[in-house]
DNA sequence: AAAAGGATCACCT
DNA sequence: GGTGATCCTTTTT
């Protein structure tokens, strides 16, 4: 059985949507097979308004997947070698989106997570480059929706033959929220409270 | 501290 | 249409 986190979830302000995303499951598909992570770590980007953002100077060709519906995925590339992992939020037009920036590793089809190491959990999740790499996540799914898609989706539920995965209730004292990091280059708007995390989480990406 | 690495964009001609 | 600076990072020295 298979559930996801549908439109009205996405369409929500960004500010609430990216940390009501901590402890939610991102869920990927490849070959008939399940990865699995929970989401610890996300940053919210404001839209046109926000210096940080991709948006901040209207619409591109890279960053058109922000102008479209919530749901969707932006997935970008960059320093020559990393993809991104966005969630488009709002209502079409605002050009607002969630960066995934960690995740804590809990099903994958190589081998059980429970004969791996933390430093090696560590490696796959936590940091925004590293789970695109381990959920192979790249350009081919851009603009993917992600309240139909079953390639690639986020629940509070998962369950396989196997694992029954259920969200805990997050509580507004167990989120830290800070600056994004990475965005010097964004004046007044790098000081925001915008990235959030699950506080005394093992996979963050950073402290 | 700095390389790796390539697409993208702002700014020219 | 060409060019150079830049980049929501990771890994290695």
């Amino acid at each position: 059985m298979v559930s996801r986190l549908s439109l009205d979830f996405y369409e929500k302000s960004t500010e609430k949507v990216a940390p009501e995303l901590l402890g939610k499951f991102l869920v990927r598909k490849t070959n008939g097979k399940y990865w699995v992570g929970k989401i610890v770590e996300t940053e919210a980007y404001l839209g046109e308004g926000d210096a940080a953002s991709h948006a901040y100077r209207g619409q591109t060709k890279r960053n058109t997947p922000m102008f479209g519906p919530a749901g969707h995925a932006y997935v970008y590339f960059t320093y020559g070698m990393h993809w991104m992992f966005n969630i488009v939020t709002e209502k079409e037009g605002r050009a607002t989106a969630v960066l995934i920036r960690a995740v804590e590793p809990l099903l994958e089809p190589s081998a059980p997570i429970s004969d791996t190491s933390k430093k090696a959990l560590r490696q796959k999740g936590s940091g925004p480059a590293r789970l695109t790499k381990w959920l192979k996540i790249d350009k081919s799914l851009n603009e993917v929706d992600l309240t139909k898609s079953d390639d690639l989706f986020i629940t509070d539920k998962f369950s396989d033959s196997s694992h029954v995965f259920t969200a805990e209730k997050i509580t507004k004292n167990q989120i830290i929220a800070e600056s994004r990091v990475g965005v010097d280059f964004a004046g007044e708007d790098k000081e925001k409270p915008l990235r959030f995390y699950l506080k005394g989480n093992d996979y963050i990406s950073k402290i």
